[in-house]
DNA sequence: GTCTATAGCGCGATAGAC
DNA sequence: GTCTATCGCGCTATAGAC
């Protein structure tokens, strides 16, 4: 059976760890504290610590990429709309888990080869239809391309460097809170004003 | 004497491998080794490796810092001019170290107590020539460092997610380098259309 | 200053009892 | 399925010869 309690516990435990602390960071006697099961079971169930770690960081870059794909593909929401709900989305995603980001990112970058496999080779922005609304808006396919990878660099960017925009703008985690919330109303102005959409 | 030329050999092997690997998956054997030194050295001159990593992420966000706060304060330049300059030195520099945001990033998260207390606590954009500047063509301290976080987001993070933006965008490494580069051009044109600047 | 050799520890993994 | 006990390895750090 592949779907015991303990199984379960083991892997939202991980997910907590890896998380928070990378894989390399990440012991598992970490987890098998987290998840309140004897250390031994972690073998038991996912037999090392890499296959474990495959299983979390395949599941979370799959949610985030089908989350976005829903987000770009419904025919329901013309393009502002689509903004926002992609703005919103993510700002609940990474409010309630901050350091998601930056393990999906950093830990992409050491394991790409593996995971990029995993994934659907074409990318999500291609024949989307944010990409064919934004053709109708007289975007070429290249534009569509940078159009959405603004979207995402100023969405996420901030996400992923809390301690560098301290450093940056000179603030604590009040003046960060405040910064990030302010961001969130502005941004679907700025992209609508900076590619004249 | 604190400038032998083994220490000046691990401390570039260190930068070298720190960068490449992160602090917790970089081994002192790594660094000693990529100095063309005995490891018993590392410890000699640098007391530990946690001691020698402090001096090299220290001395990269300085250097980050001090490029940064001289091309925000210079006089002679205009707004267009610095974004120009920013964008220009950032992809330099990351071009030729494409694994120092992510070291930057990823180490400031990890470490940041012992960071930030180092840095100066009023910020870089903070009484700039660049915010005053800003400040003359109608915005706001708040909307001046908004201005100044999106610079920012749209270079760096294509930087920092190379493996995400391929995924994003289904590209290769060559496919890749052309939105990167293509970027380059119009990032300028972007953030000033975006701030009516 | 530089080397060899090794201490000492924490890690992932597993054997084997229950 | 779950536990205890432990193996074996690789790491950082250091003692001590040169």
């Amino acid at each position: 059976m592949s779907n015991s309690i303990t199984e379960q516990k083991i892997k939202e435990a991980a997910r907590k760890v890896f998380v928070k602390k990378g894989y390399d960071a990440a012991r598992t006697r970490d987890i098998a504290e987290e998840a309140g099961v004897n250390l031994a079971l972690i073998n038991y169930y996912y037999r090392s610590k890499e296959f474990l770690f495959d299983k979390i960081i395949l599941e979370s870059i799959e949610a985030f990429r089908n989350n976005l794909y829903a987000m770009m593909n419904d025919p329901a929401t013309n393009i502002h709309e689509k903004i926002r709900l992609i703005v919103e989305n993510y700002y609940c995603m990474f409010e309630q888990n901050p350091e998601l980001p930056m393990f999906m990112f950093h830990e992409l970058e050491n394991k790409n080869e593996k995971i990029i496999n995993e994934i659907n080779p074409r990318g999500i922005i291609h024949e989307s239809v944010f990409e064919k609304q934004l053709i109708e808006h007289g975007k070429t396919q290249e534009e569509a391309k940078q159009v959405f990878l603004n979207i995402v660099s100023i969405i996420i960017l901030p996400f992923l460097g809390k301690s560098f925009i301290k450093i940056l703008c000179g603030v604590n985690d009040t003046g960060y809170k405040e910064i990030i919330n302010k961001r969130k109303e502005e941004i679907p102005l700025w992209i609508t004003t900076m590619f004249n959409l």
